[in-house]
DNA sequence: TCCCGTTACTAACACGCGTTAGTAATAATA
DNA sequence: TATTATTACTAACGCGTGTTAGTAACGGGA
């Protein structure tokens, strides 16, 4: 009962030979020349005792904490919403266990002074993921000119911090030229937020590239804004279908944003795809359960956070990524919302 | 650039004092009779220097690693589908960042044999919240012998593990109650998971009590099973409609499983409310957009995170619990899948 | 025989902090 | 004035590990 956790010197003892003996066993060091009888009397000591080696001297005496960071820079409310933050956070936990990395989560509301830093500041972990809206933060720039391993998911392009993100332009691009292949001229859009946000303008990108390689004069009236909720799908879909002559397909930027543009298409008295076509973006798991099913474009979350785990832990490995940043494909999941050509 | 971290010994050395007393200082350690002079010295120099505590230094002298670990006995699919979990752990999290803690991450499939128990043995948290699918794991039984704080997302009376629950049984009835007050007394049941599963259980508990408290005779016939996907709920409310007198209303034990419901309904030419009542169970975010709206049990998912990493921590610091399990109240979320009575 | 390289280890320092036990100086009491 | 209590500190140990520098034994080649 008053046993104390067994520590190395323990196992040393048992196994009659020195404490470094046993870290050198135990940590598999090269050219340290252990013959194969002592490692097998250490192995069988450490067993017995069930010795484990305490997690906060190995940090304290390799200076490596072996735990990464994620940071969520958002309201509460907003990470309510979000149905990928949980896929993401399992790719990122994958991909740092593989590694022998742990997870450490933290969320941070905007107006909190204290921030992040302070998650390397003291060591708790060795480099921090970064998600969430990307203002310009002195505090982030301070960090990664101190060399400290950052990876963001999503861009920030002129600062050189090494990201991971969603190739959203072509992602959305995809989407539109299916409904040009389809035969649609007149083509509408609803942005997934306000167009301040990054994610918004990549969208909208898409869209326009698509349309100009199809040949097809860009309508702004045809472009309307939603903001992240069905509410302001609803109201985007009710301004497109008052257009003397509104679009015969829809692209929507976010599964969220299009059930409010389902509800408003509907309440038209048009039926989904028959007389409008809409494709959405994101691919949440309601999507398949839309009425009609969803069309949309799949976001790989899991795949993000996979990928951004694995260079965050190749930076502080190696201090070097793969390439200054990773844009992952999209792909297009077609359900019942667009009719189907060819 | 070569500059190392500031240790407590450099603030020491800059305000002139000895590094015990920058300790007793910054950690406000009571008795330490340290003038205010003093205090402002240590002060001014730790701001100078821009010190921030090294925590594998502190952890290991103070034997605590002030961080909490929510571990998830899950396979990856089913953790996409949860819609809850992101909540849960928004609230331990703050919970948590109140009492100066930091959470760690962890989800376990069910064939790794290496488990939890190293993040305990290794010290990297003082305690656990434990959330899942919990057979009668005895490295689980173990770890709480051992009198490691551990906190259950869920119940299993028979261990005397402290828990955190939602009120499933009572949350149940409330929903069951509500439909015979408004007249009904043909009430389906779709569970939300196989009976094996407690929750599932729980709900059916809750929905034969306010059967029995309206003296309406319980009709096996009248409860079908899901298994948490829409496909189950389709099947299961097909199987209610061609009974020779199908219900009236439906209680249906998951809102996920209430999606394949509604489409049964609907395909069988009803409506809803008009010809058939619907009450779901979670709230989870998408349900306010099913057409129509669907009438729900709340589950506080934010609260089971919050009073959870409350509970854990104050287990850590003072090895006693408020209670020695708590279960939390449900909301009755009234929307248009139900008619209204009075 | 002497020298030297290899093998098989270990002593001892360092990591940064919390904390106990103790000391010297000052203030309060008898 | 002599004793005691209080104030304002600090020296030093311990937490458990990684790692460098060094040592003793041993075998082989000149």
């Amino acid at each position: 009962m008053g046993n104390k956790r067994t520590t190395s010197s323990d196992v040393a003892k048992l196994a009659g030979v020195s404490r470094t003996t046993v870290s050198f066993v135990l940590n598999n060091i090269p050219d340290s020349n252990i013959p194969e009888a002592t490692r097998q009397k250490v192995f069988a000591a450490a067993k017995q005792l069930n010795y484990h080696p305490n997690a906060s001297g190995r940090k304290l005496a390799s200076g490596k904490s072996k735990t990464i960071g994620l940071v969520r820079l958002q309201s509460t409310e907003q990470v309510f919403n979000d149905a990928f933050l949980l896929q993401v956070l399992v790719g990122i936990e994958q991909a740092a266990s593989k590694w022998g990395f742990h997870v450490l989560l933290k969320h941070i509301d905007h107006d909190k002074s204290d921030g992040y830093s302070q998650l390397i500041t003291e060591n708790h972990v060795d480099g921090i993921i970064l998600s969430g809206p990307l203002q310009n933060d002195p505090e982030l720039i301070k960090l990664h000119e101190e060399g400290v391993p950052i990876i963001l998911l999503g861009q920030m392009l002129d600062t050189g911090i090494p990201y991971v993100d969603v190739n959203a332009v072509l992602g959305s691009k995809t989407a539109v030229d299916y409904l040009i292949s389809s035969g649609h001229t007149r083509i509408g859009m609803i942005t997934n937020a306000k167009m301040d946000y990054s994610s918004a303008q990549q969208r909208k990108i898409g869209y326009i590239n698509a349309l100009e390689k199809g040949k097809i004069p860009v309508d702004e009236r045809l472009i309307k804004e939603g903001d992240f909720t069905p509410a302001s799908g609803y109201v985007a879909m009710k301004e497109l279908l008052s257009l003397s002559t509104p679009p015969t397909a829809v692209f929507v930027a976010s599964d969220v944003v299009a059930i409010g543009a389902f509800q408003a298409i509907k309440q038209a008295g048009l039926q989904i795809p028959q007389d409008i076509e809409v494709i959405g973006f994101d691919d949440i798991p309601m999507a398949e359960y839309y009425d009609p099913p969803l069309s949309t474009i799949r976001l790989p979350a899991y795949d993000l956070g996979r990928v951004a785990g694995d260079q965050l832990i190749k930076m502080i490995l190696t201090n070097e990524m793969d390439a200054p940043g990773f844009l992952l494909e999209t792909e297009l999941v077609l359900r019942e919302s667009t009719k189907h050509n060819d």
